[in-house]
DNA sequence: GCCAACGTTGGC
DNA sequence: GCCAACGTTGGC
């Protein structure tokens, strides 16, 4: 069991909007980053809990939970020329992108800021806070809790 | 809208 | 293999 944080821009796919798929859950396509690529492929597993945070709006912030429904298989959307995500060098035989199946779990009971979360000196490890850009996140055990306590949730939620 | 950070591309 | 140029992300 593992602990992820997936960023999102909301104008673009939000928490809500996981929420109204069919079964809540959503192919998680189009990362075109090799590191999150890495994780997506092959170390990211059903069960695995995901931090759902929304990046590029005027308060960005964690706004609720979410798991793994499938681990790593081929993004076709790299093979759809008429595609945003295309990538030219991808093919059936070379995927080079990955994606994976995310399945809304609950809303945080509070948001938990970005703000918030770089005031916590216990949080500032974080790739959120040192390297932002990168869109799939490894998370610790000790660092989950804290943001779950942050975000008003009960143990029974962290025990899971 | 600005701009810093940083990942990728491509010339050499 | 280096590194400058360029494009993108995302906080502010």
């Amino acid at each position: 069991m593992a602990y992820w944080l997936f960023k999102t821009e909301p104008g673009c796919f939000s928490f809500d909007d996981l929420k109204n798929r069919p079964d809540m859950t959503e192919p998680w396509d189009g990362v075109r980053n090799f590191q999150a690529r890495n994780f997506l492929r092959d170390t990211i597993q059903p069960g695995d809990i995901v931090l759902f945070y929304h990046s590029n709006i005027p308060e960005p912030a964690i706004v609720g939970l979410a798991e793994i429904a499938r681990s790593g298989y081929p993004d076709t959307t790299a093979l759809n020329p008429d595609g945003e995500h295309f990538d030219p060098k991808a093919s059936v035989d070379k995927p080079i992108w990955y994606m994976v199946d995310v399945r809304y779990v609950e809303p945080l009971q509070k948001i938990v800021t970005l703000a918030r979360i770089k005031q916590n000196p216990l949080l500032t490890d974080m790739p959120l806070v040192k390297r932002s850009r990168l869109s799939i996140q490894p998370v610790t055990e000790a660092e989950w809790r804290i943001i779950l306590t942050m975000g008003g949730m009960t143990e029974r939620v962290k025990e899971r």
